[in-house]
DNA sequence: AGCACGCCGACT
DNA sequence: GTCGGCGTGCTC
């Protein structure tokens, strides 16, 4: 019928713009509707009119979705941004913006708790003279604005969210708390709701379909002011947002590694744009984007420089593993002494791990890694036991199989070389099984935990170690990452790093960076609670690098030196966030079919180059084997775009992928905009 | 992503 | 003969 209307409909499909159809009736950008695709009916959202009726027959809209009203047109152009910034199909992105089930006004008995605990409220706690001045200076905007809120570990930046999303809650609007997944937890929750009781709704990964669908549908509806949630929490659409919190905002886990590869913060910031309100960031190490936008005066900055409660910053002690060697007699009784100490235990940390056990207080020791050994090696003829899906090599976990930490293949470990058959295999490197053994053996009577991800499986496994460590059951608790965020227990004193140095090696930029966060929030765990005169906490950091930038900086307390250092290097090398990236992934299970198309991109590359002169700033490295050249039964090749101005590095990947015609069929290629790792 | 079509191996 | 394996291609 030639009086119907022609609509563009973001369909669930990958395809990368939206299809055209026709409706007769009234219809509104933002509403979701059903329309056929092919054999079958999915889900679309309506963009807007069609300008030009394409040369194929166009099919008709079936149905207006009545469960949902249309989208606010300010968070469709914030799902548009996203489609067209990540260079991620449209109808995919869109899909994200829908809770999985479908509403329901009848409740059901649950066995689980609530979502939101009932609690009685709490009062609010005075402001430190640092708090309320930025609070203050904060809450004087009310349109968008970025602010930076860089607070020590145990300043109190949490009380200053709270205030600003207090005073946003008497002016009738509503606010968005993003935190990092692992962050969520129900204690964190609780003082959400101490605070604000039923207003608060959650969202996070460990809520069932239907739990998560109440919660969306209670802020949609306004029947609660704040959400709190990971960064998928941003596609929940609040209506009269007044205030957007990400806190943690350096968290590489803010960035998601899949699909729509985004980044919580930066959309966060666009989200604010398009709302038209503030967006407070918020860490004791900010990612060097932000604090890039906080010098040059982009983003307002607020620091707080003070723990609350005068409590002192841990007194942060290196010791370096390589001077360790006896070189004179007195050097040789001290190293006779400790001669039953394992290797990655130095006679300082172990002392320091005595006095702080015997006065009854908790100590941590932290090792990003997992298992007993790092690779299985033979001593005859230097055989290590690789992944057949993966290329990295097999870790030893109690001492009985063989683990690769990327597919999770598993083998029995044989202790014969099935290379030579002669030499018996042997454990090289550290992993967190073996600290704990180690440590059974050197505190007998002391009841040690190990908190990794094979030990800890569910939030009710982290929250029963939680309890213990709280109680002062745990005497030493041994750990990956896991126990380096957010935690916070009164009785531990004593924070050792094993190996600092895992991590300085990796074949990425970031890695000092992350090192040095790393560093700064374990020893953040150390000492939160000592009163005024009382002996601070102590952080030990045991390294191979004692002069490591991420090392000399961190044990200083001195962030704003590290980023000033840490950005020369950045600009001397073009790296973010100086320079933009984009990595372009190309993957297939035929070796010589992935190297050809990396090669192809590559051509495409240099020759968009060369056409054209707004691509000068441009550079193009690769195409290359990725530092993980095989996983999953997939080889990998990878090509890497910098650009030195920041508005060249889109439309230049926009173009190199063109219509993707030429992509041979069996070939995947993915894009990482803003990459957090080149691994 | 689905869901077709299509072209070969091994079953009642 | 035909059932079904998954490579290839298309969706307004």
């Amino acid at each position: 019928m030639s009086s119907d209307q022609l609509w563009r409909v973001a369909v669930d499909a990958p395809l990368p713009e939206a299809l055209t159809y026709s409706y007769s009736g009234p219809l509104e950008r933002g509403q979701l509707v059903n329309v056929p695709l092919g054999k079958r009916k999915v889900k679309g959202l309506v963009l807007g009119p069609a300008d030009k009726p394409p040369e194929f027959e166009v099919k008709s809209i079936e149905s207006l979705d009545d469960e949902y009203a249309a989208l606010p047109d300010a968070f469709v152009k914030w799902l548009e941004w996203l489609s067209q910034y990540y260079l991620h199909p449209i109808g995919q992105v869109v899909q994200s913006a829908f809770p999985p089930l479908k509403k329901t006004d009848k409740q059901r008995a649950s066995k689980r708790p609530p979502v939101i605990p009932l609690l009685e409220s709490d009062t609010f706690l005075d402001l430190t003279t640092e708090q309320r001045t930025c609070f203050e200076s904060i809450s004087k905007h009310s349109n968008f604005s970025t602010h930076l809120l860089f607070g020590v570990t145990g300043s109190g930046k949490t009380e200053v969210y709270l205030r600003l999303l207090e005073k946003v809650l008497a002016e009738g609007k509503r606010g968005l708390v993003l935190v990092p997944e692992i962050s969520l937890t129900p204690q964190l929750i609780q003082r959400f709701a101490r605070r604000f009781g039923d207003k608060i709704a959650a969202l996070h990964s460990q809520l069932t379909d239907r739990e998560r669908t109440n919660q969306w549908w209670d802020i949609v509806e306004g029947r609660k002011s704040i959400l709190i949630g990971a960064r998928s929490a941003l596609f929940c659409p609040i209506k009269d947002l007044g205030l957007i919190i990400v806190d943690e905002e350096h968290e590489p886990s803010f960035k998601q590694d899949e699909k729509l590869k985004y980044n919580g913060r930066d959309a966060a910031v666009v989200m604010g744009k398009l709302m038209n309100c503030p967006v407070v960031l918020g860490s004791a190490t900010p990612s060097l984007e932000t604090w890039k936008n906080a010098v040059e005066g982009k983003y307002h900055l607020h620091t707080l420089k003070k723990r609350v409660a005068n409590r002192s910053l841990p007194e942060i002690e290196v010791i370096d593993l390589r001077k360790l060697k006896a070189d004179d007699d007195e050097q040789k009784k001290i190293v006779q002494k400790y001669s039953h100490l394992p290797f990655w235990l130095s006679a300082d940390l172990y002392e320091r791990m005595h006095e702080v056990l015997d006065q009854g207080d908790q100590a941590a020791l932290f090792l990003n890694r997992r298992g007993v050994a790092q690779m299985v090696v033979c001593p005859s003829c230097g055989h290590t036991r690789e992944c057949p899906n993966c290329d990295i090599s097999l870790t030893l976990h109690a001492h009985s199989h063989l683990v690769c930490h990327y597919c999770d293949y598993h083998e029995n470990f044989k202790t014969k070389c099935p290379d030579c058959s002669e030499g018996q295999l042997e454990a090289i490197g550290l992993g967190t099984e073996l600290l704990e053994t180690d440590l059974t053996r050197l505190f007998p009577g002391k009841k040690i935990a190990r908190a990794d991800r094979d030990e800890i499986q569910s939030r009710a496994d982290l929250e029963e170690l939680i309890h213990q460590m709280e109680t002062g059951e745990i005497d030493i608790l041994v750990g990956t990452q896991m126990i380096a965020k957010g935690l916070d227990f009164p009785k531990l004193k004593l924070v050792g790093l094993v190996l600092a140095d895992v991590g300085f090696n990796l074949p990425d930029f970031r890695a000092t960076e992350r090192s040095f966060q790393l560093i700064t929030q374990m020893s953040g765990r150390s000492g939160r609670h000592v009163k005024e005169g009382e002996n601070p906490g102590r952080v030990i950091i045991q390294t191979f690098n004692a002069e490591h930038d991420s090392i000399t900086f961190a044990r200083n307390h001195d962030y704003e030196g590290f980023a000033k250092h840490e950005l020369e290097m950045r600009a001397q090398l073009h790296y973010p966030p100086i320079g933009r990236l984009v990595s372009f992934r190309i993957q297939g299970p035929h070796l010589g079919k992935v190297e050809e198309t990396a090669g192809l991109l590559a051509r495409r590359a240099y020759a968009l180059k060369a056409q054209y002169p707004q691509y000068n700033s441009i550079e193009v490295l690769g195409p290359a084997e990725a530092p993980l050249s095989k996983l999953r039964g997939q080889f990998r090749y990878h090509l890497l775009v910098k650009s030195t101005q920041a508005n060249a590095a889109n439309p230049f990947s926009r173009q190199l992928l063109g219509d993707q015609d030429w992509i041979p069929s069996g070939i995947k290629i993915l894009i990482d905009i803003d990459p957090m790792s080149l691994l």
